[in-house]
DNA sequence: TGGTTATCACCTAGGTGTCAAGGT
DNA sequence: ACCTTGACACCTAGGTGATAACCA
């Protein structure tokens, strides 16, 4: 029945809380996944050539036409038997594009955190009637260990890393494997892709080293079912189509750096809401409205329910 | 900021309460997926011998060695390449066979409500080595439509219904398609079907009619790649072994008729424990306190943080 | 010093039975 | 008279950054 001293301890801190700089700015675009942006799916590996064409059948807020990088090579697979015209474009890379002017992190954590913003992606060029699985991997940009620097707000080169001993754990979306037909017809996300820096860890996550620099690989291939794709830790060797997106590198660090991104973060991810500086904390609200209602709790409590729903 | 009625008038309705009658039982069971009961499951449409062992390695708490029904039929999936001897075992079957005892009822809502207790079950005699698909559909156990009558606690028949004309909606399980040694491995859950009277809905959901009498029944299937089995909405014709459980059966209301079944539910749902009724309504517990705190809201609400974790 | 970890208050998301109102 | 519906209080489950303690 005792008070707990971290939540008196906190509630003092939220009494004295900071104001509001919050900077109004487009909201939902991560929230909504069914306002679509048209950005470039790059594809790695390029064998052949890629046609970069514009894009511009969506409407967009701030119309920005992209090169849009797709793939027209016959090797894919190992077969011509298909169109193999795969794009795939990433969702949201308006909001990517804004962490990433800042210098993008994102944290980890011993037993998994998810990534924001998420990676969300449109497919197209599949055929329809063929079953697909579709995966998300994350690989080291370089082979530099990093340190923010505080009071230039920059991200130095602290050391090297050697990552050519580890093989990157691929997360399978769980919709796989799925006919290209409904995978086209739907934003695919990874919204519960979780990144850890736990080696040893047993859950399937995406093992990463902090302070390194990554980015997030999007795997199309068609299924074959010699193998249990569901089980696997690593690609296997061909039948692969790769994507990645420039915007959507990130430091991963175990502690924000960067309050512009802490900042963004907050603004933007849902679950993060409590942070959002107005009203920040009930505990202050109760107690200013405790002192209106100094002789009914009841009331006091329903109302306090009622405001706060 | 006015006060919602209806939160006032549920507050009224806790401080009147009715008292405590529930009796003490076997906590978990629905909650500890890692207790294991032994059941026996019953193939369906059984075309061959059917050898009625007895189970006992794992201990049970009330010890009680049920047949367990195994198929030893060699003519499923259409080849002989296998063992074929498939079995599969209800899980929790103790805490179904008390709602069974009462009568089992399950909610039907247009949103489409959760079975509680939810179907799981443990397969084994599959092949490791190969892809199966397990799903779950409900299906008429008559063609009655019932009543039931509060004076005598009893179900009576209230007229005829034609199912036939209908099939059933199956939901295929998440993990699918896995291999064997997997499903094998785990208890496989069926704990996200949801239920629905909504003849129109377009979510997937199993479509049943109040009032009538169902089992659910569990498949396991081999992978056929020539089917997008991730898609289907109703059963292949054959390749399929089809397993139910007589405790399983329930009928479908769209609110509890008899309160014996109401109690249980309360009483074993985690998502109900609101209900269970010491300390229910914390409406009372903050009505006491706040006479206890007439004059300091802060350390009053601080307080009931603490107490209400 | 600089990075990591566990715990916390605060959210989102959604599964319960209750109740009053609606429907047939 | 009996069944259905929708809003609601109350939960579970779990995703946030803040914070302080910890560690090398």
């Amino acid at each position: 029945m005792a008070l707990s001293s971290r939540a008196h301890a906190f509630s003092v801190e939220a009494l004295v809380g900071r104001p509001s700089k919050r900077k109004l700015r487009d909201p939902r675009e991560e929230a909504q996944p069914e306002l679509l942006k048209k950005e470039g799916g790059e594809e790695e590996e390029r064998r052949s050539s890629a046609a970069a064409g514009r894009k511009s059948e969506l409407p967009e807020k701030r119309s920005k036409a992209e090169p849009l990088a797709t793939t027209l090579g016959c090797n894919s697979f190992g077969s011509l038997e298909e169109k193999d015209i795969i794009q795939v474009e990433l969702q949201g890379s308006e909001l990517w594009k804004r962490f990433h002017d800042i210098g993008t992190e994102m944290i980890i954590t011993k037993a998994g955190r998810r990534m924001f913003p998420s990676v969300r992606v449109k497919v197209k060029g599949l055929d329809p009637g063929k079953q697909y699985y579709v995966a998300i991997d994350v690989v080291p940009v370089d082979s530099k260990r990093y340190r923010y620097i505080y009071h230039s707000s920059q991200w130095m080169i602290a050391g090297n890393t050697d990552h050519s001993c580890i093989t990157p754990r691929v997360y399978i979306h769980p919709d796989s494997p799925c006919s290209g037909e409904t995978w086209m017809r739907q934003i695919i996300s990874f919204d519960r892709v979780k990144l850890t820096n736990n080696e040893m860890d047993d859950k399937g996550h995406i093992i990463l080293q902090s302070m390194h620099k990554y980015k997030p690989r999007v795997h199309v291939m068609k299924q074959d079912s010699r193998v249990d794709m569901s089980r696997i830790q690593s690609l296997p060797a061909e039948g692969v189509k790769t994507f990645s997106f420039k915007e959507t590198e990130f430091t991963t660090v175990t502690a924000y750096q960067n309050q512009q991104i802490t900042k963004l973060k907050i603004d933007r991810n849902p679950f993060a809401k409590g942070f959002r500086d107005p009203g920040r904390s009930r505990y202050y609200l109760f107690y200013i409205l405790g002192l209106l209602f100094k002789n009914n709790h009841w009331e006091f409590y329903s109302l306090l329910k009622t405001i706060t729903k």
